[in-house]
DNA sequence: TTGACATATAATCAAATAATTATATGATAA
DNA sequence: TTATCATATAATTATTTGATTATATGTCAA
């Protein structure tokens, strides 16, 4: 359990969980919304994979991201107080993942 | 905030967190508890404390530790889904702090 | 005031972490 | 099939972390 507060407890990953929120994103988009490196992204989504808590669809050539929390309700609960990203995600460039 | 999930993402501080839920403990209790050393103890509640979520009483030569979460919905919510420590808390040695 | 006990701090160290750059893989489109 | 784009992995590095031992501080009781 505390494996997965681990995962909230970096300001990338928190913000990662917060976004895909709203919706399923690919790896670009989140490294538009963070101002990482592509790779510190994936690195990041790796070890969200590994803690269970997103998964991952391959759509052409893009890889979408989305929550898996059905069964992780303190997750689930933990994120509810997290500041929406809403904004951020609408605004993403639409020429991006479509 | 993600500053406060970090305290959580530690097995030791996540104990120490659910243990303070039963009721304040001194650091031998904590000691007892978590099996590490009194120093170790000392550190991770200094990093509580530091991210506000603990408070310090002395009460003669003892350090009482008590939770401050009033105003840390968040944290409060993640506590209610940690396994319960009342079993542990209740079977702490009695000739201990007090 | 001295000794015992409770706690804090300092110093140290091995391991984990988060980031980067360089490179590889995988998919699509020309 | 080759170039391009999206993503993943490898290698590297600086920093942080969690633990330990040794020592200092603080409180009380004899």
């Amino acid at each position: 359990m505390s494996e997965q507060y681990k995962m909230l407890g970096d300001k990338s990953r928190l913000t990662i969980l917060a976004s895909l929120k709203v919706r399923e994103l690919c790896v670009y988009d989140l490294v538009d919304i963070l101002g990482i490196s592509q790779p510190g992204v994936s690195q990041h989504l790796r070890k969200l994979k590994a803690a269970g808590l997103v998964t991952e669809t391959r759509k052409g050539q893009w890889v979408y991201y989305s929550l898996t929390l059905e069964d992780k309700p303190h997750i689930k609960a933990a994120l509810e107080f997290a500041p929406s990203m809403q904004q951020q995600v609408e605004q993403l460039k639409n020429d991006c993942c479509q």
